[in-house]
DNA sequence: CGGTATCCCCCAAGATACTG
DNA sequence: CAGTATCTTGGGGGATACCG
């Protein structure tokens, strides 16, 4: 299995990264984002579904990742209505939907260690 | 593209995990881990040899983060020597192997991200 | 050579209350 | 319904000096 990072100084929105490795990190890393992008990958959400798709994140912690997927592209986010009770839906942008393989890949690895620790 | 994680609660070395996903995240997480599997993915390595592949990532902050990818098993230390100069070799484990289809993952998204915005 | 020890700071993330 | 506003805390990570 062989492949390559581009290995030198990486710049992306006024940030400096060792290589793109570290350059992807900072886009998906943080304890929920790909959490976040998971409930997402098969259709839009509400933000009151992920708050059920995901009860253990608080309101504050969940508005604030959602926030930085938007900023960097991963997801979009749609008003429907203009007086409360509104409703917003949150969707996989293009860019985000090309990360999908890569959250494949972790979802796949993910199960394999849960099911082998289960051993 | 269809992929399931398991969506309920997973216990794993006394931490509760929401799922899947979250348990492969705070495996890999955090600013270096995935940098430094990136640098042992084709070979052994030697802590200074890290050191030059990473030039920005401080003593410290490489220590502790291959400590802890030895306590998760994905990464094994072995020592050459007891007497000061002694030689340390740093070494994928078979999990850490089997973690290398999702860092491929990771690296083909980020080349492809830096590419892009490049044009 | 391959790390610790120490000190420090920032901010990710939680808890809770409130609002357009 | 879909979020802010506030306050708080843990610990990730940097800088630097030192050690076996």
């Amino acid at each position: 299995m062989k492949f390559e990072c581009q290995n030198d100084l990486v710049e992306m929105s006024g940030k400096l990264y060792p290589c793109t490795v570290s350059l992807a990190m900072d886009i998906i890393g943080g304890k929920w984002k790909t959490v976040i992008l998971y409930h997402l990958k098969d259709s839009k959400k509400r933000y009151s579904e992920l708050r059920k798709d995901m009860p253990t994140v608080t309101e504050r912690t969940l508005s604030l990742q959602l926030k930085e997927l938007q900023k960097d592209g991963m997801v979009s986010r749609t008003v429907y209505g203009v007086k409360p009770p509104i409703r917003v839906e949150y969707c996989l942008t293009d860019f985000g939907q090309s990360f999908l393989p890569v959250l494949q890949a972790i979802t796949n690895w993910g199960n394999r260690i849960a099911s082998e620790s289960a051993t």
